[in-house]
DNA sequence: CGCAAACATTAGACGTTGTCTAACTTTCTT
DNA sequence: AAGAAAGTTAGACAACGTCTAATGTTTGCG
C-alpha cells in the first residue's frame, strides 16, 4: 500500500541514506506533530547511534523539498507535519496536543480583501479543550 | 491623555514598583510584537541594573493579570502584545515582522459547527509579504 | 578495481530563550 | 522600630536549535 519510502524520498530530490529513511520511516506517517527532540527520541529506538545533528538537518531538508511542513504552534518549538496540505490546528489548552482541523471545516472570507498585505497563505490556530468523541471509535 | 501607569497597574491588582513601571512603560505602549528579551534591552534603556529575571517575572504576570497577551508566532520565541481585544496576526515573510489585523477585517465561518472541540478563543495567522501603502503616509 | 569528489554523519560547542533558586532589599503593617 | 511579605537580583540551569570540523560513505570515472 504504502510506497516505499526511498522512492518517496528520490521523488523529492532527496538521496535516501539508512538515517533519513528511519527519520522518514516515522516522520511521514505519524499523525503527531513532533518536534525535532521527539523525532530524535523516536527514530533511535531504531537506529542508536544516530546524531541529534542529522535529525535536524534531515528535518530542514524534508521541509526544504515539500515532505513536510512546519509551524511554530507550541511554546518553544517547532513542530512538523506531514500532512502538507493547508489545514488549521486546534491546539489543547490541557495536554498541549495539536489537532489537525480540516480545511472545508472552516471558512475564512475576506482575505483577499486586506490591503497592505500579499498573502501567501493563512491558517487558523484555535484553541480550547478537546471534548470526548460521543460514544467510541 | 494616557491615564497614569501606576494607576493601570494597581487597577490591575499590582503593586507598582520602580522596575514593573519601567516595563509597563514601554511594554504597555508598543506598537511592536517584542520578546522578552527585547523588553529587556529597552528597559535597561532607563533602568540599567534591571535583571533578566525580573522582566520575564513582571511580564508572565502582567499576562496573568490581563494587560498583556502572548502569542507563539515567531520562531523560537513568545511575543507579548498589549492589544488584548481579539484580532488576527500577520507575519512578514521577509522581515518577520508581526502586524495586527482587525478582527473585523476578516470572518471565520462555522468555527461554532466544529465537532470535539471546544475552542475558547481563535485567530488566523497569515503569512506572506507586506505591500507597500500605496502613497506615503 | 582504485581514487577523487561529493555527499552524509557525527560529537560537541555554541547561542538564545525561558525558568528556577537562594540571597538580598524594599515596602508594608503594627 | 521590628517582623513579615513582597519584589529584585545574579547566576545556574534546561530545552531547543544551529554550526563547525573531523570522519565516513557513495558515486562516478579512469
Amino acid at each position: 500500500m504504502a510506497k516505499p519510502l526511498a522512492e518517496t524520498l528520490r521523488v523529492h530530490d532527496i538521496q535516501p541514506s539508512a538515517q533519513r529513511l528511519a527519520v522518514a520511516e516515522y516522520v511521514l506517517r505519524t499523525q503527531d506533530h513532533p518536534c525535532a527532540d521527539e523525532v530524535l527520541a523516536r527514530v533511535r529506538g531504531r537506529v542508536p547511534m544516530i546524531s541529534r545533528a542529522t535529525v535536524y538537518n534531515t528535518l530542514n531538508l524534508f521541509v526544504e523539498k515539500g515532505l513536510l511542513r512546519q509551524f511554530v504552534l507550541a511554546e518553544g518549538r517547532l513542530v512538523f507535519d506531514p500532512h502538507v496540505a493547508p489545514h488549521h490546528h486546534f491546539v489543547d489548552d490541557v495536554s498541549g496536543a495539536i489537532h489537525d482541523v480540516p480545511w472545508e471545516a472552516l471558512e475564512v472570507r475576506r482575505v483577499e480583501k486586506l490591503r497592505g498585505f500579499e498573502v501567501r497563505e493563512y491558517q487558523v490556530v484555535l484553541r480550547g479543550r478537546r471534548t470526548p468523541p460521543r460514544q467510541g471509535s
